[in-house]
DNA sequence: CGAGCGCTTGATTGAGTTCAAAAATCGTGG
DNA sequence: CCACGATTTTTGAACTCAATCAAGCGCTCG
């Protein structure tokens, strides 16, 4: 499992082979069968996840009990509540396994041990974050702006594979419609 | 103007005058009339602005010519892109002047020299940055699972005092709805 | 003081929801 | 490996919330 976070690290920073058994030594990986919640609404979130095989996703639960999708965590990515981990508050949302999945699991202390291991571990953790916060500012602009059929098909630009492997309701609510309006338009896309 | 800024900063970390002076060297004040446009779209960012009267916005412009705000900057609030500015890569999206204002604008490099003049400066400006974080996310989900009367009376108990001053079409256009709805919303709410 | 902008109100339209039921797919135990 | 029950997806019909189009009112600011 290691391998794979390994291939991934190679594309965003350098480091040497015991730079990374260092590395390696902050994550405990875990075999995760699918349904598992990892994190509920409430508690204080422990771990930051990267999952090395399978998918995870985040969750909200509404007053109604409706689910809806914060982010999908396919291999290469990683998952948590940023703000329950990092300052010990109650959770907002819900993390569970879509897919019987793999996942490295990391401290509260992750970043500063990686930081201590790779002098650019940081900088390197900062960029993601930028990139999380990014993306999820593009994604009220699209919730803003764009029709149901628009957001659909800006989803599965940004997430091809994952638009394959994952059932259409939960696609449904990532995007914030019911699964009937969904298979509506993906019978409209279809026939152009 | 940097007396505001030293009374928001007394609530965030503490820091002697003589730090504080330094602290405001960083800072350029900057007058900026009424609907002035301080960043485009495409453009690089070059500076962040914290705002000590009046009030700003950030917003994208869609494909049909609507503007969709992504946030109010009213006093004690910083803004900009930041995305652009950290990377210097095209701005996502413009920031004007709604009202006459006040800014103090800091630059890239603004950060780092901010840390060095005080120890917890990068911890401070980290946390404000995953508590805009966290408020995209809150946006999503209510942007997600909230009808359009739901959302606005959740910007008014957020941002009361933004509500009262701004124009009720630019709410309309934070909201995702178009100023028509608003005002029938706000007539229902005025009847219970 | 008039032109233009912002807000309201009304009538109509339309995208997406809800409810219901059938069809397809999945998963599990025999 | 098949069969059966459960879940997911599709389809249809009625409905609803919010958008669009259109008109009128009241400011303000030039």
């Amino acid at each position: 499992m290691l391998d794979v976070l390994k291939d991934y690290l190679r594309g965003k920073i350098s480091f040497t082979d015991e730079q990374f058994k260092a590395i390696g030594d902050l994550y405990t990986p875990k075999k995760i069968s699918k349904g598992t919640i990892l994190l509920r609404e409430g508690e204080v979130c422990q771990h930051n996840f990267f999952v090395t095989r399978g998918c995870l996703r985040s969750y909200v639960v509404d007053k109604n009990g409706k689910e809806h999708i914060i982010q999908f965590a396919p291999e290469n990515w990683w998952i948590s509540d940023q703000n329950s981990l990092l300052k010990q508050e109650p959770a907002m949302f819900f993390i569970d396994a879509i897919e019987e999945s793999e996942v490295l699991l990391s401290e509260r202390d992750f970043n500063e041990k990686f930081s201590a291991i790779l002098p650019n571990g940081g900088q390197m953790m900062q960029t993601l974050f930028h990139n999380s916060f990014k993306a999820m500012q593009k994604r009220v602009i699209n919730l803003l702006g764009a029709s149901a059929e628009e957001r659909y098909l800006e989803f599965i630009k940004l997430y091809p594979t994952v638009a394959l492997r994952v059932p259409q309701k939960m696609i449904a609510s990532y995007l914030g419609i019911t699964p009937e309006s969904l298979s509506r338009i993906r019978k409209d896309v279809a026939h152009q």
